[in-house]
RNA sequence: UCCGGCGUAGCUCAAUGGUAGAGCGGGUGGCUGUUAACCACUAGGUUGUAGGUUCGAGUCCUACCGCCGGAGCCA
């Protein structure tokens, strides 16, 4: 019978065994501290010379080494958690020398390089706990509504529907292309089933290095019967809240370890902010935008001139210090500052152009990243923008039918620079508009006759979205990078391990 | 594909064009309560690759390779 360490001070002064692996060790001695992480919590271990045979079992121990113990439970406020093990005999399962990531600062090539490894580490555990959390409460807000899991092929035909690159795969002499979205055979099983969803792997052969970029990520994508855009932006919302309260629920305290403030996720309420992709070319250009970017540069001025004294203060605690590691520690602080405050120059250098790129933002052309961003930070939850141009998006969305220039489509954009999440759109019902807008594509119709026939056979109003797993999970837990957000990220030259 | 930054010990980083170093990690010894323990000793290098400039190159120049960030594109 094994004991996890989550529950260790429910068995106060109560004999326990448990296993996992050494997460850290320290030596006296006639005393041995061993960190001991079994999955569920980290607990320190005391070894004391007077129990020889475990004190010497303790001493070969490295890093990740696994092993089981026994000992007594006690509370000790010396002890990190407030609770520890006196040690009574170690049983090594395997001796582990030389592990490679050690309890330092490492580089992101480096940690990329060890990824199988870095997953041992508590932040990156608590990531993927919550990214866990996040897919669970995604999937329960569509079980518990009825929706009917439906899973899509990875493996399509043909050349798709315009956006995005593909990965081509060989079939046998011919060329095939891992799916970039499981829609299309949605909307045929919502014909079927009505209200259906897939989850799954989603893959874009794009060649980009971003922060918000896999070539290989997850994405839950719902299709509704019936529905027009205001049943997709309120299930949409509904969506993102329940994943947000999930996380608020079952996370707090691991979200405050990320350094992620609860605060800015409870303001995410409903409804949210929501314009349409005229209004929003509007605001972008709009004297009060104009006036909020300036005093954003203000606030970056300022920002910058505080970075400038808090490094100022730690190149003087620096000069101060005396032990080498804390020296090493201090200079790894001024060196991300340094980084930081040379981001913040960059971007301020930049600003005047975004500034004045705002103003003069022509109709018709698509949001990129500044855009985006500029928009997004006007507010402080997620930001609808519904009805762009039809030529910035797909053939399969429905044209709207009082403004033929623009479709019936959603991006829901998160705040604080995370970018688009969410994006969809009521699907183009009506046989000869559909085909319209293909040939408008140049697009073969053979290959969609399939397609096409469901609007032959008992065409309605649908539609549905597609939200992308890793954003959102960077977005809530507040991290830079999604590639924290994904066991093993598939990036733009990088396929190890 | 384009723009910018960076490649020095296992890791994180120093080193006016002039003898390649520190901390961590590894090894050895010491210490009864450590919190990235501490103290002493010790091993560890073709400075990404190939050319060039120079009396002399980790440092300057050129090309290539790799990584990071950004743009385009996208969830």
């Amino acid at each position: 019978m094994h004991t996890s360490i989550q529950t260790l001070k429910e068995h106060a002064d109560q004999s326990v065994r448990i296993r996992g692996w050494i997460a850290g060790q320290r030596s006296g001695g006639k005393v041995a501290f061993l960190l001991v992480r079994d999955g569920t919590g980290v607990c320190q271990c005391v070894v004391e010379a007077a129990q020889a045979e475990a004190f010497a079992a303790a001493a070969p121990l490295g890093l990740e080494s696994s092993l089981e113990l026994s000992g007594v439970v006690r509370i000790d406020e010396r002890a990190p958690g407030g609770c520890e093990i006196a040690v009574t005999e170690i049983a090594p399962i395997q001796i582990a020398e030389n592990y490679p990531i050690a309890r330092k600062a490492h580089g992101v090539d480096f940690l990329l390089n060890h990824r199988h490894l870095w997953l041992r580490t508590n932040r990156q555990s608590l990531i993927l706990r919550i990214r866990h959390t996040l897919i669970r409460a995604a999937r329960d807000y569509f079980d518990q509504r009825g929706f009917t899991l439906i899973d899509t092929p990875i493996l399509t035909p043909g050349a798709a529907e315009g956006a995005g690159t593909l990965f081509p795969v060989d079939y046998f002499g011919e060329t095939v292309y891992l799916a970039q979205t499981g829609q299309l055979y949605l909307e045929s099983a919502c014909m079927a089933l009505g209200n259906v969803y897939c989850f799954g792997p989603t893959f874009r052969a794009e060649k980009s290095k971003t922060r918000r970029h896999l070539l290989e990520f997850w994405m839950i994508e719902p299709e509704i019967a019936f529905a027009d855009l205001d049943t997709l932006t309120s299930h949409t919302e509904g969506l993102v809240c329940a994943m947000i309260g999930a996380a608020l629920r079952d996370h707090r305290e691991d979200l405050i370890a990320l350094g992620r403030d609860p605060a800015a996720l409870e303001r995410v309420q409903t409804p949210f902010a929501r314009m349409t992709y005229s209004e929003a070319v509007d605001l972008l250009r709009s004297d009060e935008t104009h006036e909020a970017l300036m005093q954003g540069l203000e606030a970056d001025r300022a920002r910058l001139e505080s970075d400038a004294q808090r490094l100022t203060a730690l190149e003087a605690e620096r000069a101060a210090a005396r032990k080498a590691w804390k020296i090493d520690k201090l200079d790894a602080e001024i060196r991300a500052l340094r980084d930081a405050i040379r981001d913040i120059e960059t971007d301020l250098s930049n600003r005047p152009a975004h500034i004045e790129a705002a103003r003069t933002f022509p109709w018709g052309r698509d949001f990129g990243g500044d855009e985006e961003t500029v928009l997004a930070g006007r507010f402080d939850r997620p930001l609808f923008i519904t009805h762009y141009p039809r030529e910035a998006k797909a053939f399969y969305m429905k044209t709207d039918p009082h403004d033929p220039r623009v479709v019936l489509n959603l991006d829901l954009l998160a705040p604080e620079g995370y970018g688009e999440i969410v994006g969809g759109s009521v699907r183009e019902d009506q046989l000869d508009l559909l085909q319209a807008r293909m040939a408008e594509e140049g697009m073969d119709p053979t290959p969609y006759e399939w397609y096409l026939d469901l609007r032959r056979y008992g065409s309605v109003p649908h539609g549905g979205f597609g939200l992308g797993i890793e954003r959102t999970v960077a977005w809530i837990c507040g991290l830079k990078h999604v590639r924290e957000t994904i066991p093993f990220p598939r990036l733009l030259g990088r396929m190890y391990p």
